[in-house]
DNA sequence: ATGAAAGCGCTAACAC
DNA sequence: GTGTTAGCGCTTTCAT
């Protein structure tokens, strides 16, 4: 913070424009009325001197910051670029700036920043939660409104947008039963302890058991974190020796690591292997294989949790649970294709 | 803000504690000595009222807010989004937070979010420049440091972190014309009048001359925006009477873009034709084809970005335009895979 | 080792 | 319409 010059103030201004302060202050809020030929001198003085306001001092008088903190777990992640870009798009249109932080699934990283965050007064926050107890949020909900969002933490009195990752994950697998006859399924989960992995197992097991069908111990690999995890998970899996028909991945993360571990192998879906994920991966759509997927609307929900936070912030409602619809995607990667061109 | 009960204040841990504001001040701080049991009394206080530093009072008194602010064109794009982790896991390290904003590659966006970040005391400032005159930020670049990344804006003092565009496309184009022997390329470049793509079509340009290849007109589509834009730029190339042997995009979003192009037309790269881009596309790694790039250091940029940035903000160092290397990729749709078999 | 008072830049009462 | 005063929550002289 050297040689940067002293920026004029208000009192500057004042001085500049030969009013007071206040007058100043009024121009700047176009607040109650100012004489025009005086709002002029003003708006001169601005000019000359290059006058900016000071956000921090006029947040500190009237305890409003227009910002608000959003944590995540990785923005790298192209499902959460796009919900940040759904909190973005609504934040602006609000005149709200948006703190951002990645969690990478750290419970520490978490706290750390809802602390840092709440120090700098954001209005709300919008959490991707990680695993663990959320003990330490709760003398924080007194004071600041909070959307969790993707996951939710379900003893906790806070309001969230998630979609119904059961369903969806039981709705894939019967797909993956019912219209394509497959019995021996493998499944990838990535971090257990959170709504959407846990929910969606669950919703994978329900489809199994409805067709009497046993998981078998060996093709389930849970609790993956990284591509890197998903990838050895499924090479263990295809050099078992009990070799699925096809793959289900909890999430595009997994999926990723997946589709590495195929290629790995040579193998191609859904020729040698079936392969459906969680999450659609929007950006592969030019390549191939084209997967079937359970999508989420990923914008949407950052927009729905915007707008659930800033209505918060304006005092209205309580506690919103929105659950958003997941769409089956059906492409090639199940096997839907060939069976088409095998009639 | 309704229902917020009040936040108590370093006040009210004093009268709580039984010492003077100072002594809290201190205690919060660690700063100077304060006798272990005065402490202990400051701290049980704390605790007791579940007082919090109120920042934004902090950062008005001592002129620091902690806080930087960064502004690329759009988060979603996976290139940024890797950028900006970069950054992020910096400014983690120097326990700052980080402000984000999409430019989508507006001027008028830019503009107004420097304005906000500068009003909000940001001590600092990465940007993504859009296309267009940057008179504006001459005004602020006293006040402010800022580091440009991706693209350079040459007539600005500004310190940067960019790639050798000009030479690294150049390379690229060479691989296609002396490596493959195509003569017959495509060119589709994103949004003109940036540095990333105005060099990188000089490049272009230049591999075709020094080996005495004339650019045709028809092949070039110039300025596109969206990856919807490179689909159809891409139609269009492949449509005409004259189909290229080979095409370059100049970014991700274009080869998207022109990937779903070519599977319109049930065209495959490299069998029925070839393509290369700039910018690696690491998640398609497990799918098909496996694209032949000139790779840039995403997160490395944004690292070195917040370095420099930091830097000059600790006073030390001014101007640094520093270039990182690109790499080229040669997987399979440039057709090197193909060559390979055919021997 | 601790406290009193001033002030960072701004806005909200309340005058005039 | 406009100015004066006080104060947001904190840190920093300067005393003690």
């Amino acid at each position: 913070m050297k040689n940067i010059r002293k920026q004029p103030t208000i009192k500057d201004v004042a001085r500049e424009a030969g009013v007071s302060l206040k007058t100043v202050s009024r121009v700047i809020n176009n607040s109650s009325k100012v004489k025009p030929e005086t709002r002029e001198k003003v708006l001169k003085a601005i000019k000359t001197l290059g006058y900016r306001p000071n956000a921090v001092a006029r947040g500190l008088r009237i305890k409003k910051t227009y910002s608000i903190g959003v944590i995540i777990a990785d923005i790298t992640n192209n499902f959460y670029s796009n919900i940040v870009r759904g909190i973005e798009d609504v934040a602006l249109s609000r005149n709200y700036s948006m703190l951002l932080a990645n969690s990478d699934e750290m419970l520490s990283k978490e706290k750390l920043y809802t602390r840092v965050f709440t120090e700098k007064q954001i209005e709300g926050m919008i959490i991707v939660p990680s695993a663990g107890s959320k003990e330490y949020l709760k003398p924080l909900l007194k004071n600041v409104p909070i959307v969790f969002i993707d996951r939710d933490v379900e003893e906790l009195e806070v309001s969230s947008v998630t979609v119904d990752n059961e369903r969806g994950a039981y709705e894939l697998t019967k797909h993956l039963i019912v219209d394509h006859g497959y019995t021996k399924i493998a499944y990838i989960s990535h971090t257990m302890g959170v709504t959407t992995s846990d929910k969606r197992y669950e919703g994978f097991k329900r489809a199994l058991y409805e067709f009497g069908i046993t998981p078998i111990a060996e093709l389930i690999k849970l609790d993956n974190k990284t591509a890197q995890d998903g990838y050895r998970a499924t090479k263990e899996i295809i050099s078992s020796g009990n070799r699925p028909q096809a793959i289900f991945t909890s999430n595009n993360v997994m999926a990723l690591g997946a589709m590495k571990a195929l290629e790995y192998y040579s193998l191609e879906a859904p020729r040698d292997i079936a392969l459906v994920t969680f999450d659609d991966i929007k950006w592969a759509e030019g390549f191939r294989p084209h997967l079937t997927v359970m999508s989420q609307p990923a914008y949407e929900i950052g927009r729905h949790a915007a707008n659930i936070l800033f209505k918060q912030m304006d005092g209205e409602s309580k506690l919103e649970k929105v659950v958003l619809p997941t769409q089956l995607i059906i492409r090639d990667s199940c096997g839907c294709t060939m069976i088409k061109k095998n009639n």
